[in-house]
DNA sequence: CGACAATTTGATCTGTCTCAACTATGGTGG
DNA sequence: CCACCATAGTTGAGACAGATCAAATTGTCG
């Protein structure tokens, strides 16, 4: 009986959101050849363009997707925390058609794409579990399309709000009360495809509205869920098995 | 040695965007069981909330997703074509968080979950392209929450326009010549996140620009280099293999 | 302390939306 | 066969959400 390291057992955590793996199944993952790097925040870890011959997942920290576009422009696509792979596709699409960067200082994992392969080959019920992760990858990029392109400002800032605290709180990462959003305003501002000035803006409408305070950039929910109805939120396109209560 | 129909031949046609399959696994596919719907034009197939027990891919026509949202707003997320499997999520994520229906007459073939199920398990080519096409669904997702979120009324419509006729085109599907853009003002709207009348008056502006040609609801391109120009557009997000000049 | 990054604020501008018609177009039933 | 109706497209006027520009302030870290 080998035992997961502290790592692996990030990856296998994520792996059983939809329910436990048979524990041949995390043998073989609590097996896989890591390599692990440690990067500060705002560096670029994959460019658009790359050929990565590995595949990655978050230890600690949050990471982001994003293209570049003409005349400097940069839409954030979608935000990794704990547990995420968000270069999976890399095994199946050689070149990276986006960026990959670290958001908050953070640990990543690296494993090469052939164990990533014979792992999928060998455990059916593996590759299940990442086929489903995904697919919820998808699923949250569906609900980032629909929030950019029909939603008010204030609705876009407090449902990338909503959405971050309910991910880092089904991790784990934080109790209500000192929730800190993880994200800069400019980043939010590329997140949600609104200006810098104009997000500040709305956070201090959401603040005016009693629906968060910040503190030294600190951010705390104060009204959960009016903030989930301004947002117009509802957790279901998260997939997220247990979903633990504030 | 069986002989796939033209249904099947349309699957597996889109399983092998990547390289082709060995002869076992096309027979594996052209064995499998399909239902097949004949579906008017503005139909729901598949709506937020509902339980599948079937995946489906198109034959002929055109699909989208879509989101009904608060306050009647509505948000198309994604469109489909020949060969694209538009709800193979619902194997793993068995809630729909989406809606799924026709934007011009269609027909839609059915397979059960447990034939789907059976074949990723019996079939690792095959999984591995149903993998690769999630991925590139997930790819076109990034490339228009990068549209929605950073680009303007424009460029945002003439990457629609050519979104459309670059998939169209690698299907065999259209000549430069008569390209008729399948969706309506009401439907590139909720495509684009923009009002229905602001799309009519972009449209007008492509048309000024000489970039299009309209002639009874049918677009022409006339001038395919300036129009990607215009749009901002770099077919490489489509990872398609073989990308046919026009 | 100095310097750089992040946030804050004010003023002004403009792209896009909303509202409210009107006009083709095509299909349907009397 | 035509009158009618629904659907899709067209147009104008005015309002407003959010962008842009410019500058000040605060925080942070070597």
């Amino acid at each position: 009986m080998s035992v997961a390291s502290p790592e692996h057992s990030r990856l296998i955590r994520q792996l059983e959101t939809a329910g436990p793996l048979p524990s041949e199944d995390r043998a073989a993952l609590a097996a896989l050849p890591l390599r692990i790097r440690s990067i500060a925040d705002g560096r670029d870890i994959l460019r658009e363009g790359s050929r990565p011959v590995e595949s990655c997942f978050v230890i600690d920290g949050v990471l982001c997707r994003y293209k570049l576009m003409s005349g400097g422009r940069r839409q954030i696509l979608s935000l990794h925390y704990t547990g995420d792979i968000p270069d999976l596709q890399s095994l199946y699409l050689k070149t990276m058609d986006h960026s990959l960067a670290s958001v908050t200082a953070a640990r990543v994992a690296f494993i090469p794409h052939e164990a990533m392969k014979a792992l999928i080959r060998a455990r059916p019920n593996v590759a299940d579990a990442l086929s489903r992760h995904t697919l919820v990858d998808s699923s949250i990029y569906r609900e980032w399309i629909a929030s950019i392109g029909r939603r008010t400002s204030l609705e876009r800032v407090a449902h990338v709000i909503c959405e971050c605290f309910t991910r880092m709180r089904s991790l784990g990462l934080v109790k209500q009360i000192d929730f800190r959003l993880p994200l800069s305003q400019a980043q939010l501002s590329d997140a949600t495809g609104l200006s810098l000035v104009h997000v500040h803006r709305t956070l201090k409408e959401l603040r005016r509205l009693r629906l968060i305070r910040t503190v030294a950039k600190v951010h705390s929910i104060l009204d959960w869920e009016l903030l989930q109805e301004t947002a117009d939120f509802d957790p279901g396109y998260l997939h997220l098995r247990r979903l633990a209560t504030p």
